[in-house]
RNA sequence: AGAGAGGUGGCCGAGUGGUUUAAGGCGCAUGCCUGGAAAGCAUGUUUUCGGGAGACUGGAUCGAGGGUUCGAAUCCCUUCCUCUCUGCCA
C-alpha cells in the first residue's frame, strides 16, 4: 500500500499520478489526511490518559505498601473516570484506523512517470516486435485441434475429472511441458536466479502481503477449513518468503525462481478467450522475483524485460513488447510490461508474461525493509515477471510450428526431449 | 489426530499481581586506557506510534487476540506456532 508519509508530503502528486490509471482520488486522499490527523490528536489525547492512569497506579501501589488503605481506595475511585474515558478513546482510536486502514487499501499504486495515460488495453503502448510472423500451410488448424489430433492434451477428460479448464496433459504433451518448465529453470539459473519449490497454498497474511487480499473473490480459490489459498503464481509464495525482513543493503540485488502450478478462479470469463489453452483454471508457470534497493529498481526491471525477450527469442516465437497504460496496469504495480507471442493458426497476440516494478507497495504492507546508508530503514522494492507462462507459449508452439505432416519443435528445447518433432 | 511441555530483547536466560523503569550474561556501538591491539573500566543498545526546533518526552509492546484488576510478562478464555511421546500416512 502507500505509504502515509508520502501522502502527507504531496498529496497532489498522487491525486496526480493516480488520474492516469483513470481514478479520481481526490476524496479518497483527502479523506485519508483528514483520518490521519484525527488518529494522531486522539492519540495524543488516549497517551495522556493513559499516562495519568499509570501515574496514579504506581502511587496506590506506594499506599498498600505503606499500609495506607483509605488513601489507596480514595484514588481508585479516582481512576473509575479515567478508565472510562480511556475505553472512549481507545475505541474511537481504533475506529479512526480502521476507516484510515480501508482507505488505504483502496487506494492502488502510483503510476510511474512515463505510464501512459489510458482506460484499456487498447490503449497499451507498443515498445518493439521482433520475429517473423510464420506462414501456414492450406490446412492449418488452432492448437486445440491440434491437441486432439496429436492426442496431446484432452481437455474433456479434464472437465470429467475436475471441471473446464483443468486439461489432462498426455504423453509428448506432457513431455513436451515438461521440457519446457526444466528450459525456463534452468535458463533462470544461468541468469543468477536462486531456484525454489514453495508451497502451494498460502495464508492470509501472504495474500495481503503481495496485494491479491483484500479482494478474495475474483482470483484465488479458497479452502475453508483449513483457511488457505491455493496460490495464483508463484508470486505469492515468493516474495512473502521476505516478509517482515530487514535486509542489509549488500544483500541486494535478490534473485528467485520457481516453477509452481497457478489456480485462478477466472470468474467472468467466457467466448473464444477460454477456449483450448487460451485460459486455464490450472496452468504452469515459471516465475522470478527481485528485491532491490528502490535506487536500482528501474534498472533491474529493464534487465528482466531483456531476460523474458532472450527467451522468446530462444524459443524463435515472434512476440511484441507492451507498456501497459494506467488503465490496464495491475493494482499493485507501478510500471508493468506485458509479453505476447503471435499464435499463427488463431492469427491473435497471446499474452504470455507480465514484468513489474511495484516500488515498495507491496513492501510496505510486507514490512519488508533494509538499513539504508545512513542506517535508517526504509521500505525495499519489488519486482516479478513470468519467465514464463506454459500454456500458451505450448500453443503457440504447437500453432506456429505446425507443419504439413506433423509439428516440429523448437530446437533449444531438442536437449530436453526424446524427440524432435511429433 | 490424542497426551504432555514450552514460546520473554540481536542471542542465551531470570522473572507466579505493584522499586521490573524486564535482572544477569553474550554480542554489538561509542568513549577511557594503549605505540597499536587484547584485557579492563564506563556509557549506550527491543520494536513501534506520537509530541517537541531541539535537549528531551508520552503511549503501546514478553507468540497473537480478548478478559479480570486501580495496576498483568505474571491470573482467566480463545487462537497460532515449536518440541517430546502415541497414532496415522507418501
Amino acid at each position: 500500500m502507500l505509504q502515509l508519509q508520502k501522502i502527507r508530503e504531496d498529496k497532489d502528486l498522487v491525486i496526480n499520478r493516480l488520474s492516469v490509471r483513470g481514478l479520481d482520488a481526490n476524496i479518497l486522499v483527502n479523506s485519508v489526511l483528514e483520518l490521519d490527523q484525527k488518529r494522531r490528536e486522539t492519540q495524543v489525547k488516549l497517551d495522556d490518559v493513559l499516562s495519568k492512569r499509570n501515574t496514579i497506579s504506581k502511587e496506590i501501589g506506594a499506599f498498600f505498601k505503606a499500609g495506607n488503605v483509605d488513601e489507596a481506595n480514595r484514588l481508585k475511585e479516582e481512576t473509575a473516570l479515567i478508565n472510562d474515558n480511556a475505553d472512549k478513546l481507545r475505541k474511537s482510536l481504533s475506529d479512526i484506523e480502521k476507516e484510515l486502514n480501508d482507505i488505504l487499501y483502496q487506494l492502488p499504486n502510483l503510476p510511474h512517470e512515463s505510464v501512459p495515460n489510458g482506460k484499456t488495453s487498447a490503449e497499451n503502448e507498443i515498445v518493439m516486435s521482433k520475429g517473423d510472423i510464420p506462414v501456414l500451410h492450406k490446412e492449418a488448424k488452432p492448437h486445440w485441434d491440434l491437441a486432439k489430433e496429436y492426442n496431446l492434451i484432452d481437455f474433456e477428460l479434464g472437465v470429467k475429472i475436475t471441471g473446464a479448464g483443468f486439461p489432462v496433459y498426455k504423453g509428448k504433451g506432457a513431455k513436451l511441458q515438461r521440457a519446457l518448465i526444466n528450459f525456463f529453470l534452468d535458463e533462470a539459473e544461468k541468469a543468477g536466479y536462486k531456484e525454489i519449490i514453495p508451497p502451494y497454498m498460502v495464508n492470509e497474511a501472504s495474500g495481503y502481503g503481495t496485494g491479491q487480499l483484500p479482494d478474495k473473490e475474483g482470483q484465488m480459490y479458497y479452502v475453508s477449513e483449513d483457511d488457505l489459498y491455493l496460490i495464483p503464481t508463484a508470486e505469492v509464495p515468493v516474495t512473502n518468503i521476505f516478509r517482515g525482513e530487514m535486509l542489509k543493503k549488500e544483500d541486494f540485488p535478490i534473485k528467485y525462481t520457481a516453477y509452481s502450478p497457478c489456480f485462478r478462479r477466472e470468474a467472468g470469463s467466457y467466448g473464444k478467450d477460454v477456449r483450448g489453452l487460451n485460459r486455464l483454471h490450472q496452468f504452469e508457470k515459471v516465475e522470478v522475483v527481485q528485491v532491490q534497493h528502490p535506487s536500482k529498481s528501474y534498472e533491474t526491471l529493464n534487465e528482466m524485460v531483456d531476460y523474458v525477450k532472450s527467451l522468446l527469442e530462444k524459443l524463435e516465437l515472434p512476440y511484441r513488447l507492451l507498456k501497459l497504460c494506467g488503465g490496464d496496469m495491475g493494482f499493485t504495480s507501478a510500471l508493468t510490461y506485458d509479453f505476447e507471442v503471435y499464435s499463427a493458426a488463431q492469427e491473435r497476440w497471446l499474452e504470455v508474461s507480465s514484468v513489474s516494478n511495484f516500488e515498495s507497495y507491496q513492501s510496505n504492507r510486507l514490512k519488508l525493509r533494509f538499513k539504508n546508508e545512513n542506517g535508517k530503514k526504509e521500505l525495499a522494492h519489488t519486482l516479478n515477471g513470468s519467465a514464463l507462462a506454459l500454456p500458451r507459449i505450448l500453443a503457440s508452439i504447437l500453432e506456429n510450428f505446425q507443419v504439413e505432416d506433423g509439428i516440429e519443435v523448437p530446437k533449444v528445447l531438442h536437449p530436453y526431449l526424446s524427440f524432435d518433432k511429433i
